[in-house]
RNA sequence: GGGCGGCUAGCUCAGUUGGAAGAGCGCCAGCUUGACAUGCUGGAGGUCGGGGGUUCGAAACCCUCGCCGCCCA
């Protein structure tokens, strides 16, 4: 073996030999309990991310529930992703010359399939160098055949059943994407514009101040509207203002929606274009004027001056022509949130449009009883409220979009005006068999296919088998900004068509930010690469960073010294093999323990094993990874090879019983190591486990480690965690005072067993460098070591001078401990209140830290007992 | 405006029923110890954001203030 681990010589090897052999499919049950995640579909013809590295997490779990038996199952697969799509393919067209229009229809469609033929699944292929253990041959992708049919099923049923319905309502239009988007696709942000305060002048005298940002839409007011309670202005409810620039005649309204701290405290109601104002206009039955067409212009042929011009332009011009009518008051500097659209930046202008909605109410019903009793869990649990108070307060989904790409709206309206929704592509019209039909140029949101795809993946309606083994799903993961636009739906959805939630489980991971603590930004230039990451660092070392942080439930900034740490460890477990793997006789295929042979520290590491088996084991269960990477870290690192290997050394270079007792626990120990590590780890744990003793074809397939608590012998962790500290202050106090003696001449007296016996006085001869068999010459400077009941003294061939120092300021340290421990157990509060077990700690830390006094004291020549 | 999360060592972060402050990296010092210098050994470094309170005891529980971030309106 060579002296350090390299990713590349191994990762691609063993992944495609896992593919080939067919590895990532789910095998026959051994618990009769299935496992199953639907993978979120990521866009296909998007590339990989960080928030995609964060699929590890997936990843880990499958994993780990194949290794326990499981028939364990990761279903992939490719999300449409229609805007996005549909962007890139227009600039190509306008790069040309040329416009979808232009091609038309069915050109179009074309042109999309070639797209995604050519430039799609390249993500997929990414996937696969991080490990993921998907299974490929069941990849779906939401524009297939299958998909197409479902969702046609699932429209024609809802809409049957009366839950979707077209209807002109307030949207959110982006005037680029030329689409409707829903409130969810509406990015906010602060903005530094003015509030306009316009005097409109009232019916019979005076004048209402009314304050807006946006005085353009002034041309569009059906109303104003003032709060109920407000004295300011209670005598002008009912009254009636004229609109300047256009002389339309308003009414003034009381509704309890207006703020009255906000600006002068009345309104101008626009229901056209701002979704608060459309609600008090339905209120008030107030007229709905719709005054931008849907490019963004000002569509007013009354006022030439505004017609035809940008919302911007228009609010300059506006402000000129108010002033001149003196209706202009004031203009402030005003702070407020702007809506932009979530795929393109444009400003989103609200406006009434006829569009296609699902009535949400019944469908959230069942949604809510589920996070309610706890069918439906959530990990980190707080997002179960922020789940529940959206579904609470739903509002009907806008699934209708007005893009060229993505599922057409399975509606057609005959020439007498029957619009029917049909699951085939109709002939003829089903209520009067009229022969011209038009299908609604409409497309569906993403969001409505997305949120079938956990069954229809399996292959949902159809009733196959897949889906009766492995439906519903046991857990999804996903980032918690999809929380609504997708989780919730895949819930509503499933509970009305399968009777069933879909997945038991939603983990929601953190976002992985940059390292200035923001979202990573292709334009700032601070994305993190997870390809670049797997170049430099390893897969194993990737993917443990990110499980190691992704389900702390905190958002992540990136940093690369712990990835780095992680690849480090890769190359501590290499070696740790090496070490083995040199010791062992060509071909060792088993290597039993004898448990009749086995010497303290063998069973000391054992017994940290089962225990760090347990917790790996039950932090796993809470679906926690960090806690879990840093024990096995710890463990592996710090107990198995600093400590462990370093003991049995002088083992291993004899031969005899001793020295295969040791090799069989070290390489036991390291091969259990590696099971609990393949599911963060995969490529090095497999590697390393082909080149250990073993059983079976894959660590993938090998079992998942159980503890043992037969061996966990707590006296005896104890005393190895003590004689630990002991090595720890005589190395410390060796290196303080400058000795370099390779074994130090020392004696040792403890009231610990294991200190007493042979075996563990040569395990701190090890592991300290001292030399125990043996009287401290007559004469010779001594130093000591007290720690707990144990003393060790050091002979130091050189000047005994700076230990007495040392000694003092030994001793001083001791007696302040005393001192603060009396203070506490002299308390009669502490010792009446605490519980029993923690007193009596109390009491053995004050017992072993007199003792360690009177030893440093009668070291000084002090006076005192020695202890 | 409402809600949620964060503030712990120079940096990035753990700290699960309140009971002697932790890790990784960085820093300092010493090591050609036959697995590993991608290593070994030791060390320094924190009034746990501020202020109140509950408690024998608070990083943890309650109140309050301050920044930072996110969600909803």
């Amino acid at each position: 073996m060579e002296t350090r681990y390299d990713p590349k010589a191994v990762e691609q090897r063993w992944y495609d030999t896992w593919e080939q052999r067919g590895y990532f499919k789910a095998r026959e049950s051994l618990t009769g309990k299935t496992f199953t995640i639907s993978m979120p579909p990521p866009n296909i013809t998007g590339d990989l991310h960080m928030g995609h590295a964060m699929y590890t997490l997936q990843d880990v779990l499958i994993r780990w529930h194949r290794m326990l038996g499981d028939a364990a199952l990761w279903v992939p697969g490719t999300d449409h992703a229609a805007i996005a799509t549909q962007n890139v393919l227009e600039k190509q067209l306008a790069k040309k010359g040329t416009t979808k229009e232009a091609i038309g229809r069915e050109a179009w469609d074309r042109l999309v399939n070639q797209w995604y033929e050519t430039t799609g699944h390249t993500i997929l292929g990414q996937m696969r160098r991080l490990g993921f253990s998907a299974d490929w041959s069941r990849n779906r992708f939401t524009m297939d055949q299958a998909y197409v049919e479902a969702i046609r099923y699932v429209f024609v049923q809802l809409w049957k059943e009366g839950l979707i319905y077209r209807g002109p309502r307030i949207v959110n239009w982006c005037p680029r994407d030329q689409s409707a988007i829903s409130d969810l696709e509406v990015q906010y942000v602060e903005e530094d514009g003015h509030l306009y305060y316009l005097d409109y002048p009232v019916e019979g005298g005076g004048t209402i101040p009314v304050a807006t940002a946006r005085p353009e839409t002034m041309v569009g007011d059906t109303g104003v509207a003032v709060h109920p309670d407000d004295w300011r202005y209670k005598d002008l409810i009912g009254k009636h203002v004229v609109l300047p620039i256009v002389h339309r005649r308003v009414p003034i309204v009381a509704d309890e929606a207006v703020d009255q701290e906000f600006g002068t405290g009345a309104v101008k109601v626009t229901p056209g274009h701002d979704a608060t104002d459309y609600d008090i206009g339905e209120r008030h039955h107030l007229p709905v004027l719709s005054i931008l067409s849907l490019d963004g212009r000002m569509n007013i042929p009354e006022v030439a001056q505004l017609h035809g011009l940008k919302v911007p332009a228009a609010r300059e011009r506006i402000v000129e022509m108010l002033r001149s009518e003196g209706a202009l008051q004031k203009i402030e500097p005003y702070r407020h949130s702007v809506g932009h659209c979530d795929r393109c930046g444009a400003v989103i202008e609200p406006i009434v449009s006829a569009q296609w909605w699902v009535r949400m109410k019944p469908l959230a019903a069942p949604a809510i009883a589920v996070a309610e009793s706890g069918d439906l869990r959530f990990h980190p649990e707080r997002w179960r409220e922020q789940y529940l108070r959206w579904m609470r307060n739903i509002r009907d989904w806008n699934i209708s979009r007005q893009l060229w790409l993505g599922h057409r709206i399975p509606v057609w309206t005959c020439a007498n005006g029957h619009a029917v929704a049909y699951l085939k592509d109709p002939q003829q019209c089903e209520q009067c068999g009229d022969r011209q039909l038009t299908q609604d140029p409409d497309v569906l949101d993403t969001w409505f296919s997305s949120s079938l795809w956990p069954f229809v993946t399996l292959g949902w309606p159809a009733d196959t088998k897949d889906l009766r083994r492995f439906y519903p799903t046991q857990v999804l993961d996903t980032a918690r900004d999809i929380l609504y636009l997708w989780v919730a739906r895949m819930v509503f959805m499933s509970l009305h068509f399968l009777h069933v939630v879909p997945f038991s489980d939603v983990l929601i991971h953190g976002t992985v930010l940059a390292p200035d603590g923001r979202r990573m930004s292709k334009s700032l230039g601070t994305g993190v690469d997870p390809l670049d990451m797997i170049e430099r660092f390893g897969a194993d070392a990737t993917r443990a960073w990110t499980a190691y942080f992704g389900t702390s439930g905190q958002d992540i900034r990136f940093s690369e010294e712990k990835i780095k740490s992680y690849q480090l460890f890769a190359n501590k477990l290499w070696n740790a093999t090496r070490l083995l793997v040199a010791k062992l006789p060509e071909g060792a295929s088993a290597m039993p323990i004898d448990e009749a042979t086995l010497e303290p520290a063998d069973t000391w590491i054992l017994g940290r094993l089962s225990a760090v088996t347990r917790l790996v084991t039950e932090s796993f269960q809470r679906f926690e990874f960090g806690p879990a990477i840093d024990v096995l870290y710890e463990f592996t690192w710090h107990e198995f090879a600093d400590d462990y290997l370093e003991l049995i050394k002088p083992r291993l270079q004899a031969a005899g019983a001793s020295t295969s007792t040791a090799l069989a626990v070290a390489v036991n120990v390291l091969e259990t190591t590696l099971r609990l590590l393949h599911p963060i780890m995969p490529f090095v744990t497999e590697e390393l486990w082909q080149r250990l003793p073993h059983e079976g074809e894959t660590i993938m397939y090998a079992a998942w480690p159980v503890p043992d608590a037969t061996i966990e012998d707590r006296g005896l962790m104890e005393e190895m965690a003590h004689l630990l500290d002991v090595v720890r202050e005589v190395r410390n106090l060796r290196q303080s005072s400058g000795q370099k003696a390779r074994r130090q001449p020392a004696e040792v007296t403890s009231a610990r067993r294991l200190l007493t016996e042979p075996v563990g006085r040569a395990y701190l001869a090890t592991l300290a460098g001292l030399e125990l068999n043996g009287k401290l010459p007559e004469g010779m400077p001594q130093s000591v070591v007290v720690v707990g009941n144990t003393t060790v003294r050091l002979g130091l061939p050189g000047d005994g001078g700076t230990e007495t120092q040392r000694h003092q300021g030994e001793l001083e340290k001791k007696r302040r401990e005393i001192e603060s421990i009396e203070a506490k157990l002299s308390n009669p509060d502490f010792t009446g209140k605490a519980p029993a077990a923690v007193v009596e700690r109390e009491r053995v830390r004050l017992a072993q830290a007199r003792q360690a006094a009177a030893r440093l004291r009668a070291l000084l020549g002090e006076p005192g007992e020695l202890g």
